[in-house]
DNA sequence: TCAAAAGTGTTAAAAGTACACCCATGA
DNA sequence: TCATGGGTGTACTTTTAACACTTTTGA
């Protein structure tokens, strides 16, 4: 490196040493979120509209924050959640490291970076998460990172931001994986659920058919759901049987 | 943060970005190496001696390094893996980042890391990864950041430096679900060997006993290893047929 | 001839798959 | 009374699990 460009190095960074003591983020480490939910008919993902002075370079993104320096990363990616949805205690789990030395170098996304990052220019490792919400909790709202919050078919999911397109790929990749092992997906669903409802969900991620008797039989021997006393109610066929989560002890 | 503090934290960020332009290391993220080698006997992993000046103050780790700031992670993982036992083209997964807070701050690394480290103060966030490889072809050497490596059998893995005992631990349980799924290990096994070879490996991993003929069985029905024409030679029962991967492209 | 690991087949139980009809409800 | 999705059982196939003896070699 010249002695010019690395003496322009140190003084930025010692520029961006001042401001960062504000925010105290880590310019180099973020967190996304590749938020699930599903409304009984099709699976959908929270994507943002990134906040942008002109209004006509608004880029689609998932959700995701530079790390603060003293929390941890599941920590971070539970704050970025919290700040969106305003839920707690939701289901969320790191997924893959993302580092490619470009990720957050493409020309589309320099708009942005020099507006809302304080180091534009630094390399940037993203910790990505995937986390699954029950859509009939969820109140999305608007945030410091977004100007608008919404969810999109996961069949459907435009161009977005940085390497958001391969992140949300694999986290869709991974959930399926967790599916075919029965491993995960409850959380997906609202607190009373239909035996079709879990069904649908299976059907969707999986992306296949199943057998109804079969499938049922599997999910009542795995002893994950017991039935309540409950029945649907105001729907024009015979009313379903409600279930929930079975949090005993004993499988 | 008061004025002082922030001045001396802008101070030395500013030295800091000096120094780092020779190296033009990342001070905020790093990748460790959880490499497994199997010797038909034991299921091995590699670790390295912290170079120190002070002798009687040495301690294990696991290999790794600050990822480079024009290097992918998986090129990272690689670099390392490299440097330190010549290998190319190996087995390597991403399992897991490991992001405490406080994962370089405990008082035992802080020798370690004024003494290597351009920034010895800085979070660090880990990329681990696991590899796996054929110990036959192995020849481990000294490096820029060891003065010895060696195996050790993973039953009896000592303190390490940092968090990378539990780094250890996760990737060990990553290993034995992928072989619970059949989906990975023969890395871990020489060019050519018997089934009972494998199946040490599988009873090792997995961590209970297995039996033969069922095993057989179904190793063969999956089709991943096919039999070579040779026997074993020099041993003193019945010689094993030698069998080796199946890179057929029809299963 | 002995010690050591290789190699081999059958049977029973469990899990998975394919498949079709009646039921309860609201409109 | 009709349209809609809810709910149920059986027969067949595949997979898994348990189990013991003969073979080949070198010492």
């Amino acid at each position: 490196m010249p002695l010019q460009k690395m003496l322009t190095f140190a003084f930025s960074t010692f520029l961006n040493g001042i401001l960062m003591s504000a925010s105290n983020l880590n310019p180099n480490v973020s967190v996304d979120c590749v938020v699930f939910g599903f409304d009984n008919e099709q699976l959908n993902v929270l994507l943002i509209e990134q906040k942008m002075q002109n209004r006509n370079k608004v880029q689609l993104a998932l959700p995701g924050d530079l790390i603060s320096d003293d929390e941890s990363l599941d920590d971070a990616a539970a704050r970025v959640l919290l700040e969106l949805t305003g839920l707690q205690g939701i289901y969320l789990k790191q997924f893959k490291a993302f580092g490619n030395p470009n990720r957050v170098k493409d020309i589309k996304d320099l708009d942005w970076l020099q507006s809302y990052r304080e180091q534009p220019q630094a390399r940037v490792i993203t910790i990505a998460y995937y986390a699954l919400v029950k859509m009939e909790e969820f109140q999305a709202s608007a945030s410091s990172f977004a100007d608008r919050v919404f969810w999109q078919d996961v069949e459907a999911v435009p161009a977005l931001a940085f390497d958001h397109n391969e992140i949300f790929s694999t986290a869709f990749a991974q959930l399926r994986e967790g599916f075919e092992q029965h491993k995960t997906g409850f959380e997906l669903l609202p607190e009373k659920f239909t035996l079709s409802q879990i069904q649908r969900l299976y059907e969707i991620i999986l992306g296949k058919k199943l057998d109804k008797r079969n499938f049922r039989k599997k999910i009542l021997k795995e002893n994950l759901v017991t039935p309540t006393n409950q029945k649907q109610k105001g729907v024009l066929h015979k009313p379903a049987m409600l279930y929930e989560i079975n949090n005993d002890e004993n499988s």
